[in-house]
This record gives structure tokens, sequence and C-alpha cells, in this order.
DNA sequence: GGATATTTTCACATAATAATCACATGCTGT
DNA sequence: ACAGCATGTGATTATTATGTGAAAATATCC
């Protein structure tokens, strides 16, 4: 059950041969292709269809590449990421193809993995899969681009330091974190004078633990903190 | 008015002389640059700091450029786009850089006007500027070309600052836009002495929040502020 | 050039958060 | 059991972030 697709990719290239290989070898990398010959077909695949990429030849039968490329932008208004693969080499020709649209430049005659690196690279970025923007632990949920923090259905409104906090040690999680660290995150170099972490420690386990009947925040004297779903009952030194 | 920014752009290179010239270069694109000469200050403004784009030497003093870009990824969990600026142009680097999680690679000696197209595709891409030209939030809808804006029936009013700024929150909806984000997309790198933007916030929540019932815009303190429909239940705290 | 619209600046109000403290509790090794 | 330190608890105070509104400065339009 390994064959999950890598992506679907259009392929709008005239040349059989080079369509031909590209698309076997893509293939071979789980992607599913498809492959239009033509300015035409091409375009109207990449309106009609839905691409995770599409790798566009310059030079075309019916419609010259760029200006397919404009139409899909600015006409039919489709963001789908494309990677314009050439024998155009000059700097001019790069500068126009990106300026219109295009996400990258590969010229011809090129190695097909690199292709295929800067394809998945495109997809990659597409789906957000190269940071995701949630950190989890347990049943405690952080989305850390919208500041949503959930546990189970609640919602949880944490202060801002207490959200730093927690983000540290979701981060780190299930390790340990010393105090040191935390607070040299926090603050940097200048402490505050007072043992303030242990207050927010204090309203941070407050929000997060305290309305809850599992502990997710536990203290580990003389190191740190930690910041795990799984209970201790096997340890027992 | 005039100084728009182009973006944010942190350059971590250690050549002097190249990061002089790519610096200016970007500079006069009305790019903000950062830069920084080492892997270590590197990684330190990349998590820190919040840039639109990295560009990356993958030949560093401290800190390996790889090495780099894997914490960058794995450890903070920063998806900020990343062109890796190398002179390393054998195949395998080229794939072990896209595969680590950069989301371009240029070979050094290279075009500057290269670089900076694909900066800008970059920056495109992550902006999702070529978003339909409607944007909707709840029953707030923005046409971008003809810049009606209604909500519900009611159509509403606002002064061009207070749309600019609306469009950055509806195209990042339902993620929180920094202030400073928002700031550098207005003003460039030369702000205004005073905090400006909070009148501006002010005004825009009393043209888009303020008649209705349900809000739109919401401050997330030290964060920034988001516009979503959906709202937080119930909350414990 | 004057009317109008927009932006910046300011002063003050309010809300939210962080630091500090004093005391309670708990752990660790002898 | 005890001393000594580490950490929890919660209230109080200080500080900072943001909201509010108007007035001054600036740009824009006819």
């Amino acid at each position: 059950m390994g064959t999950e697709s890598a992506g679907s990719v259009l392929l709008i290239e005239d040349h059989h041969d080079i369509a031909d290989m590209v698309c076997e070898f893509m293939e071979g990398c789980h992607y599913v292709m498809d492959y239009a010959a033509d300015g035409v077909t091409g375009l109207h695949l990449a309106v009609t269809g839905d691409y995770d990429v599409l790798i566009l030849d310059l030079m075309l039968p019916g419609i010259d590449g760029l200006q397919l490329l404009g139409k899909l932008r600015n006409e039919a208004r489709r963001d789908t990421p494309i990677l314009i693969l050439t024998a155009r080499d000059t700097l001019d020709d790069k500068l126009s193809g990106l300026a219109t649209g295009a996400d990258d430049y590969l010229v011809k005659p090129f190695e097909i993995k690199e292709l295929e690196a800067r394809v998945r690279a495109l997809i990659r970025r597409q789906r957000g899969q190269l940071a995701p923007e949630t950190l989890q632990v347990g049943d405690l949920v952080f989305n850390t681009s919208t500041m949503e923090l959930r546990r189970g259905a609640a919602a949880i409104k944490l202060t801002p330091i207490g959200l730093k906090i927690l983000r540290i040690l979701m981060q780190r999680s299930p390790r340990v974190v010393s105090r040191r660290d935390i607070e040299r995150q926090i603050w940097g170099d200048i402490l505050p004078d007072s043992d303030t972490l242990r207050s927010h420690m204090y309203n941070l386990r407050k929000g997060i633990d305290r309305p809850f009947p599992v502990q997710l925040l536990h203290t580990v004297q003389n190191s740190g903190y930690r910041l795990v779903a799984i209970d201790e009952k096997k340890q027992r030194h």
C-alpha cells in the first residue's frame, strides 16, 4: 500500500522524447503525470484540471509558453505552481518567465533528478508541508500561525509569555527543558530580578492542565519541565 | 507616499563583497535587507525575525548552511521560503539542498537580476498575490479589481491605507499578521515616527466591525491582528 | 489656491500582562 | 525527623500594550 501519489503534474512539452523520459521518471517517483503536446491542449487541461504543478516548455506549437502562462494567471486566475523547463537560457528569458508568474525556471539540458527535486519543493510548499503550523502534545493543539490554542474541544487563552513558554515546551516535547533554557529564550541575557518564571509556570499549568483530568506539564526537580501526555507509571527507578 | 516595501529579506552570507553587492541591489528594488555573516547569527535572526525570504549561502563559518536549514525547518519549525545561493554546483548538492527544505537553488556565479526575480517569485507565492480578485472573510467581501467593499448588503468606505491593511489581513486570514509585517508592507522600512498603525487599526475596525454584531478583526496581544469570522465560543482562564 | 480627503501625531483611557513578594508545600539526603 | 533548598500558590503592584478620539499636518483634487 505504499503507492500514495507524490502529486499530480501536468507536463506541457512538444518534444515527445523529452516528454516520455520525464513522464517515465516522474511516474517512477509516484507522481501522477498528465501530458499535453501543444499549447492549446495544455492551457485547457491546466484550466480545467486540478494539478499540483505544471511543467511548461516555452516553445510550443499553437500558443507560446509565456502567453499561456499569462492567460492562466491573469485570465483564468489559476495559481497552480509552474516550473518553466526550456532551452531558452538567456537572462531575459528567465526574467520574463519568472515575472509573468512562473515559480521556477530550469534550463535544458537538465538533470531529471533536479527537475524532480524542484517539483517536489513546489508541491511541498503548496501543501504547506514544510513546517506544520500546528504543534501537538497529547490532546493539546497549538496553531502557531493563528495563535489558537485548544485542548480537545476547549479553546484556551494564555498570555503572550505563557504562549512562548508553551511553544518551547511543545517543540522540545517530550524532552525536559531546563529553567535556564526557558529563561534565556524568553528574556535573553538580562533576566528579571525575581524568579518570575515560577509564576509563569504556575499560570501556564493553571491554563492547560488544571481544568483537565490528565496532566501534561510535569516538573522534574532540579532539571526543569517537560510536556508529555503519557503517565509515568512505569517509572520506578 | 511611495516607498512601499517589496519584502524583507535576510541574507546569510560570509563574503562581504557579495553580501554588499546583493544588499545594495536589492535595496534598490525596495526590499528591506538584513544581513548575517555567520551561521549562528543567521539562524538566530531567522528564528526571531520575521522575514519574507531567506537567502542562504551553504559554506558558512559556525554552522554549515544545510544544518542551519534543517534546524530552522525541523526544530524551530519556521517555513520562511529559502533560496540557497552557493558555489556548490554538483547535482547532489542541489538535491540535498532542496530535499532539506530549500525552495530554490541558485549557483554562483549568478546574475543579480535573476536572484531578484527568484526572490520576487517566492514572495509572490508566499503572499498569495495571484489570489482571486475577490477576497472574502465571513460576510465581508472585497473586490480587489473594482475596490468595492461590502459587508453583507452594506457598502463600506475606507481610506486607501485602510484598504491596504484590510487586503493584507484578508489575504492571510485566518492567520495572525504581525504589526511589523503590516507596517513594512505599508511603509517599507521608513516608518512614521508615531505608532500610526494603531490609529489605522482603530479606524479600520470602526469601518468593518463597529456597525455589525459579529467581530471580524481580532487583536492578538503581542503578536498582531487577525481577521476571522468564526469566534472562540467558550474560553477558560 | 481653496476645499476636501487622508494621514500623522498626540494625549488620555482602559485593558491586559508581567514582576514581585510572602507564604505554603514538597522533596532530598543525612 | 530534620534542615535546607526547590517549587507551588495566589494576591498585589507595576508596567506595557492597545483602544479612543480629536486636532494638526499633509496630500490630493478641482
